[in-house]
DNA sequence: TGGCAGTCAATAGA
DNA sequence: TCTATTGACTGCCA
């Protein structure tokens, strides 16, 4: 999903769900059993490159092998609604190119031809599926894969995994939606369309927009959370996640490991600063740098990637706040860096896996609608063998005085 | 205005 | 190629 696409997405007000859907970008679980054997996470970001070639063909819209982020919007369309591919298809197909793009520039967006209306998905597939447990949903999200194979001419492989795997996403993604709703809706929402994406204002629109549709998810994300929690090594979520909370019984409520920003100390799934406050806000910062150490350790994530697409800060900054966090209470300014630390480690992998891809593609939203990107940062992964290339490339910077978030 | 926090870019080192 | 270090810069605040 190209960030273009997603503006479009916002700008129509589909966003939640697009934004779901766009996370669904097929990410590996390497520690889960349905990823494809011998699918690293470099296999699966370079797959990136299959993903872009397609705008350098003319007209490239949303049929054949090269539209894999079509193929996977496809898919995740239809297994983020919890259904067979059916809709997913009809969604998509015949959509105009979203994002014209010429020569490895971007130009003017047209709107995404949106989504069906959630509540009428959630209605079909209650009453068409009769979905009564996590497992009931996979079989949907299996359809789905199957068709999403076909279409996309991918193997399951390329990322998802097959069939269970795909609920494991769907699963991660459900999940995160109930956590969401679990530390609070707005705010948490905010860290959706935030700078996990690409975006360093706090201001941009896509806030407020990215929260339509979400409550409704709520009702199929609790099965979901079921089936992750009863089956977390077939969803993709790591025991961390599971413990985290972000996939336990459905009516349990979250008890994250890492205390939310908003919680006083361990205080399970409180949000007292739900509003926008920060009072009483802790993190643990010493745990969130050596979580997020781990976690760049374990995909090969270069500091570099991570602290420019998640964070807005460079390289150096993250290095030095990850081998020398500050106490919570010691800090300015500088939460602000932990709490993005703190919601990407709240995250699905695979979101945050989308998150560090999607910011690559929405970086420009740093810059306020000022397009900086080039060729290079537009068909390149940041991962592995092209990592150089972000070196080279214009840093999508975005200034420490914008690059705010609001408060989890 | 000085101190401090936070950050960056450059660079050295592994 | 990636990470750690460091000098310099900026903004905030008393």
């Amino acid at each position: 999903m190209l960030s273009s696409e997603l503006v479009g997405l916002e700008t129509s007000g589909v966003l939640s769900d697009s934004a779901t859907a766009a996370s669904l970008h097929t990410i590996p679980d390497t520690h889960s059993s349905s990823v494809a054997p011998g699918l690293n996470p470099g296999d699966f970001f370079n797959a990136t490159d299959f993903a872009v070639s397609r705008h350098s063909r003319p007209g490239g819209g949303f049929s054949g092998f090269g539209g894999m982020l079509e193929s996977d919007f496809r898919g995740a369309s239809a297994a983020d609604y919890g259904m067979g591919s059916a809709l997913g298809m009809n969604s998509f197909q015949g959509a105009p190119s979203i994002n014209s793009m010429s020569s490895g520039s971007y130009t003017t967006l047209t709107p995404l031809q949106s989504l069906p209306p959630i509540n009428t998905v959630a209605d079909k597939l209650r009453h068409d599926t009769n979905v009564s447990t996590g497992f009931s949903l996979m079989n949907s999200s299996n359809l789905a894969m199957n068709n999403y194979d076909k279409l996309g001419g991918m193997n399951m492989g390329m990322g998802v995994g097959v069939g269970g795997s795909m609920a494991g996403s769907m699963a991660g993604s459900m999940a995160a939606n109930s956590m969401l709703n679990g530390y609070g809706h707005h705010q948490a929402m905010a860290g959706y369309g935030s700078p996990h994406h690409g975006t360093c204002s706090p201001s941009e629109p896509r806030y407020a927009a990215s929260m339509n549709g979400y409550d409704q998810f709520t009702h199929n994300a609790q099965h979901m959370r079921g089936f992750a929690h009863h089956h977390p090594q077939r969803t993709g979520l790591t025991a961390p996640m599971v413990l985290n909370g972000l996939s336990g019984h459905p009516h349990h409520a979250p008890s994250p490991s890492i205390p939310p920003p908003g919680s006083r100390g361990g205080e399970r799934g409180s949000v007292s600063s739900r509003d926008g406050g920060q009072a009483g806000e802790e993190i643990n910062t010493k745990e969130i740098a050596a979580r997020v150490t781990s976690e760049l350790k374990r995909y090969s994530i270069p500091q570099a990637v991570f602290a420019q697409r998640v964070l807005c800060r460079s390289q150096g900054t993250l290095s030095d706040l990850l081998r020398n966090p500050k106490p919570w209470s010691k800090l300015k300014s500088g939460r602000e860096t932990f709490r993005r630390m703190w919601k990407w480690l709240q995250e699905p992998e695979f979101q945050r896996m989308s998150a560090l891809r999607l910011a690559d593609q929405i970086s420009p939203i740093c810059h306020r609608g000022i397009n900086l990107m080039t060729a290079d940062t537009q068909i390149r992964s940041p991962f592995s063998k092209t990592s150089a290339i972000f070196a080279r490339n214009p840093i999508h910077r975005c200034r420490p005085g914008l690059a705010t978030v609001d408060s989890v």
